[in-house]
DNA sequence: TACAAATTTGTATTCATTATAATTTATATT
DNA sequence: AATATAAATTATAATGAATACAAATTTGTA
């Protein structure tokens, strides 16, 4: 689908500011973060803020047309594959590589390739006592 | 095995303001943040300073007798459970709860009790590429 | 064109974490 | 015990990503 449908099918206006952030984030594989999208969209859209981008990834988030991943060291990296996937961050090169994983053989895809230090699963949602006391 | 025990075997010198912060973490099921440690234990240890716990975090991580997990509201959450186990985070209440996963159902295990909203899982290691360039 | 609404921008602020240096405490030596 | 040395703890300042807020610009519509 183009961009500029997935924008309009959440409501969200789909201004060139908007599409290109949200094309840079679906194009480029590495999981950018806030300072990686400003300063390479920076060349071609001279007046842009790093406040828009704040903006906008938070906007696309909160459409769901992208998810935020809250790295080691603090900053979010944002990721426009909605599909549940696993993430390999290097502890050496900082890569983040996606890791498509069946949900049965999870360890062992990434095993047979890299050196694990540490496996992150998070579960966000709701708990079953929030939800009764709603 | 004793507090004092693990800390000597990892060369950690057990001082009382040590044992304390890791007998807290290990105790307490919910995954304090650094607020929480001072906070909780200013009460017993009345000097305790907030820089102290970080740096105490700090070395009991390095020496790999806790975790530290990074939550979505940019704050470090620790656990003295050192088994590969996943986290379900209540958007609601907040609250963090281990998830004993059996690698295989991972899913089935959460989705029969709470709501899912996302799944993030994260592995931390080396990569191939940066393995060979050492 | 004129007006209102939405979008974008600039600046100030927040707040968890880190850096640095001073102070206190523990350990070793004479 | 007194002194010297090292380690641990504390206090304060600095960092930096993220947010809050208000002004400015752009867009949509009458
Ligand atoms: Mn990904
Ligand atoms: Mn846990
Ligand atoms: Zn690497
Ligand atoms: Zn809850």
């Amino acid at each position: 689908m183009q961009t500029m449908q997935k924008l309009k099918a959440v409501g969200v206006k789909p201004s060139i500011t908007r599409i290109m952030i949200y094309d840079y984030i679906f194009s480029t594989k590495d999981h950018p973060n806030v300072d990686e999208i400003f300063i390479t969209l920076k060349e071609t859209l001279p007046t842009l803020s790093k406040t828009t981008v704040y903006n906008t990834v938070h906007l696309l988030k909160t459409h769901r047309l992208i998810k935020a991943y809250a790295m080691p060291n603090h900053e979010m990296r944002y990721d426009a594959n909605l599909d549940v996937h696993a993430h390999f961050l290097c502890a050496s090169c900082g890569q983040i590589t996606d890791v498509l994983i069946d949900v049965c053989d999870i360890v062992q895809t990434v095993i047979s390739e890299n050196c694990i230090d540490e496996t992150v699963i998070t579960f966000h949602g709701t708990c079953s006592k929030c939800q009764t006391s709603v």
